[in-house]
DNA sequence: CCAGCGTTAGAGAACGTTTGCCCACGCCAC
DNA sequence: GTGGCGTGGGCAAACGTTCTCTAACGCTGG
């Protein structure tokens, strides 16, 4: 309580409790604290507090090399996917004393490499990267230096990373599946950028499900975005749809396929009524679209929990396995997606309110 | 570039240059440079370069007693106010090499008082505070201590902290403004929490807005949301309308108007056709509804820009004097308020493509 | 009774910077 | 020729920890 105007240090702890400032940091951790009396070590702590004591955790990083800090790399926190999974690492980690700095990339390769330098010199403990596409200098240069690294909601081939991520090829089979219940045969798929995992899993996911159901894919039934943005999913909807056919499409995520409601509209089709579609990640709000968008949902949180566990036993327990874990999805069914035979009842049909949890 | 395997300290640059670690810190620091001869410094920079050498910021921190980190604390990152704002302090603190630790209050006060003390056991040089409610013990012991603080979004009567805010109250005007310019004359408001100042500045704006346009404001046309929630949205738009009369609804943020979208149906009042609504924020995607809401919008990112450059200025100048800051705000207007002669037309006359910019 | 061992704690050197102090040197003015 | 001054740069002490040695001490066992 007794407080200056200096913060206490581990010297005046030391010497309020009439020991050495080694013996009483032996006292005050939790991992030394054996290697001291008990009588000394209540001495020492009962001291500490009464000098409301904080350890000064620069001092103590420059000693241990170790920051407690760990470099979050993301696209961009502005993509709703993002910050539930930023929270749950934050709370995951400062659950075991660790704090995150965020980095955002926005997809370009010379900032991430000058985020990932910034963060490298800061001295973090490990990174989550959330960034990883196919040939990625960042993944090379983080695999070859040897930081801790966990890939999050995206997978590589090329590296020996753990990884979160979600079942991708799962999750387009239970919408390929639920479409094919409805009676659709003629299924488009808006496929993601194939240098990311989650763009090439849905894709395969896409064609094995077709495969599964015995339907045919041509081509013209594919198209592929450039980049997971609203742009390039009305520029794909057109071209997907503009030849005629198809009765149903499987987004590659969420914003392709809200992309893909201006296509409509200027296509002259009616959603759900001429045309269902399926997204991907079930964002905030996206059920209270018109119609509100059915969606592959999966845990975002969790995602991001269960990255920074993987990276906090990691970075504590050097040699610890390379895990891949992947999370379950779960197809969310709301109106943009109805039977076949309904065609022509038009939109609306659908009750807008609680089409879905009440998130956010 | 020669490269051994543990990194290349300042006396590793010292000895190659055949100079004193000191000179070298000297040499090698913008503020000090001038203090060694020119042909020294270039000699020190160039050993630099050679040996790839990169400053321990933590051993710097810990001479200079300045970690170069800032924390943030905001409510909830999964609010899609926030990650805007925090992009916009990221890029701005990125400029002048700091960098920011984002903490999560949940709008739990005790949560609040412990994130916040983390922080300032690890030093951070200063806070960007988007929480501030009235009466908060946080804003009372950072004024009490002197850690420099700036107020993100919401402001303090009772302590001289710089701020960046939106003019709420003008934003409240134009919106009352623009539903009496479509005829509308009985407008309600739903307010947001009082002891924030977005809710009690809109709430001021609102009356204060009525005022100007002679409009009277009974009791019941004004009910109080105890959160930024859909489900308060939702009960005060029932509280609202439920005894009728009024056409158009104001309310306190996106959130609470998104809300009332449950509360109309509830109800079987058709919006905009029966009532009309105004939002405030302009959330993401807000313009994708049915109807789209229209809505106060302000430049979020900016916001988050302008904090941080006051804070900057705050911690690198000590006595820089203390600024409150507003930002203009501006109506977006959309389908959710139509003019009071279009009752009973109908839902649906507004399109729903291209609303506004295409954000996301 | 003493050798040897385990336990507890002190001494002091790190960790990699920055910075106050001081000295040496060269130059100018007297 | 000497005193003084300005400039460039070395020295060493911080900053607050942790950690490796090492020493003291009390026991036990032969």
């Amino acid at each position: 309580m007794a407080h200056t105007d200096r913060p206490a240090t581990l010297r005046d702890v030391a010497t309020a409790a009439g020991v050495h400032p080694a013996t009483a940091s032996r006292a005050l951790n939790p991992g030394t604290r054996l290697l001291v009396s008990e009588e000394t070590a209540r001495r020492v702590s009962d001291a500490a507090d009464r000098l409301g004591y904080r350890p000064n955790p620069v001092a103590r990083s420059l000693r241990t090399r170790r920051s407690h800090t760990i470099g979050v790399l993301i696209p961009d926190l502005n993509n709703p996917l993002f910050p539930p999974m930023i929270r749950g690492i934050e709370d995951r980690l400062a659950e075991h004393g660790y704090v995150a700095l965020i980095g955002n990339t926005d997809v370009d390769l010379a900032k991430e490499r000058l985020v990932f330098d910034q963060m490298r010199a800061r001295h973090v403990d490990g990174f989550v990267l959330a960034t990883a596409i196919a040939g990625s200098p960042i993944l090379a240069e983080a695999a070859e230096s040897d930081v801790p690294v966990v890939l999050m909601n995206r997978t590589s081939q090329e590296y020996p990373f753990s990884s979160v991520s979600v079942d991708n090829e799962q999750g387009v089979r239970a919408a390929v599946a639920h479409l094919v219940a409805l009676g659709h045969t003629r299924i488009g798929h808006i496929a993601g950028p194939q240098d990311a995992s989650t763009g090439a899993a849905r894709l395969r996911g896409f064609h094995a499900a077709m495969a599964t159901h015995k339907l045919p894919v041509t081509d013209g039934q594919v198209v592929y975005a450039s980049a997971y943005s609203l742009e390039e999913g009305a520029r794909c909807g057109r071209d997907l749809l503009a030849p005629g056919g198809l009765t149903a499409v499987v987004a590659g995520n969420d914003m392709l396929a809200v992309g893909c409601y201006g296509a409509f509209d200027e296509l002259g089709l009616n959603c759900p009524g001429d045309i269902s579609v399926i997204g991907f990640n079930d964002m905030p709000f996206i059920d209270r679209l018109r119609p509100p968008l059915s969606s592959v949902r999966f845990p975002h949180y969790q995602l991001g929990t269960e990255a920074a566990t993987l990276l906090i036993e990691r970075i504590e327990a050097a040699e610890s396995p390379v895990k891949i874990l992947f999370l379950a999805p779960e197809l969310v069914v709301r109106g943009s997606a109805v039977p076949l035979a309904d065609a022509g009842e038009g939109a609306g049909a659908v009750p807008l309110r609680r089409a879905g949890r009440g998130r956010t």
